[in-house]
DNA sequence: AAACTAACATACAGCCTTGTTTGTATGTTG
DNA sequence: CAACATACAAACAAGGCTGTATGTTAGTTT
């Protein structure tokens, strides 16, 4: 039965695709390592070759997901007079467009969304938190930046303008995702991102 | 061991307490009905005479929970020209604040954003989803009143400013609760709520 | 006060799962 | 080509949990 390198990887990588397909349409905590064989047209044995447990194939399908490249938008924004709002709204809708057309990634973020993140799981919902301070950071910084150019408008601070940007986008998705994607992510989320970003801007004439 | 109807009130409400506290502890997928049981010095016999399954114990859980009277907000919202963002402001910032003091709601809605909602929980957060579906229809008719009054800035439609609220208090909420309570919910959500509503207010000279 | 019933505790049946272990056929390597 | 490692399948052992059924005691009703 042993099969050749390549299609042990392909075997682990149709596992992956099943997982995501069970977790997805019955929860991870219901559904059992044995669905997930079948759906792979494997065994329990296959899996838990490629995988430790359950935690670690959840971890492993968290970890499939291609990340926005963020070293790349930070060197975007370094420059002296970088259009700071420019890039973040660029940045924001390329994620919410990415989101719109990667399948993939709905159902996993779906999938880590309603997943239960106390006991087994703790370790991938603390990853997620961690990521998220980084991420809260850089924007605080790029709004500093902006606040330093005089193009945030005086009713907002660096911290209150990336809270508001991250709790919109979060509100966004969370609900898109567990709600049926019942509107145009993309378009909705464009529009709002753009509103957003108008306010951000200067609008009273700067007591200069 | 039958008890009077006064003490039987009280083993459930006993029953509710320990589950709350379980099911946060534990997530209510790996918490059994026996944890709950012990946790409220009772037997699984007593959970199961008050309440039908686990998810009509997590039902009731979310019952529990007294919800704004939405009827009253909206007779406040009634007269020809009622301070639209004026209410809304403040009953955005009510609920932080219910929700900063309230223990019970915080646990409660921390079990609810992070149980796996389908499967057997289904029917919670469909009337979850109902409930929202109102608010929105709710919100969007009082900006609505709010454009009639030209009191909202033309950069808004009543769908977008209604939407956008929801996602920031959404947004907000979800990650006070999942993220640990990192920061002041009441604090910083009055604040983003008054800048938010700020930008709704009608800025440029009407072009009337 | 007898009959009834509410409010539980206890016992039971049974399934489903998980993790592990063993078996094995096939690449892969020296 | 022999020896070994790999990629699984299949069998195993163990346990936890759910739901129900039954038992039991103490209120409640008439």
């Amino acid at each position: 039965m042993r099969r050749t390198k390549a299609e042990a990887k392909e075997t682990r990588q149709q596992i992956l695709l099943a997982a995501e397909k069970v977790f997805y349409e019955k929860g991870v905590a219901h559904a059992s390592m044995e669905d997930v064989a079948r759906a792979a047209g494997v065994t329990r044995g296959a899996i838990y070759w490629h995988f430790a447990n359950r935690a670690d194939l959840v971890l492993e399908l968290y970890n499939s997901l291609p990340m926005p490249q963020e070293d790349l938008i930070a060197r975007e924004l370094e420059a002296e007079n970088a259009d700071v709002f420019g890039v973040l709204e660029r940045v924001g809708r390329e994620w919410l467009e990415l989101l719109a057309t990667d399948e993939h990634r709905q159902r996993i973020l779906s999938i880590l969304l309603r997943c239960d993140t106390s006991g087994e799981f703790a370790a991938i919902s603390e990853r997620q938190n961690d990521l998220d301070d980084e991420h809260m950071q850089a924007l605080e910084a790029a709004f500093a930046k902006a606040e330093g150019q005089g193009k945030l408008d005086r009713a907002w601070t660096p911290r209150s303008a990336a809270s508001m940007l991250r709790w919109v986008i979060k509100g966004l998705c969370s609900e898109w995702l567990l709600f049926g994607r019942r509107f145009d992510i993309a378009s909705e989320g464009k529009d709002a991102l753009h509103r957003l970003f108008a306010t951000y801007a200067s609008h009273a004439p700067s007591a200069r």
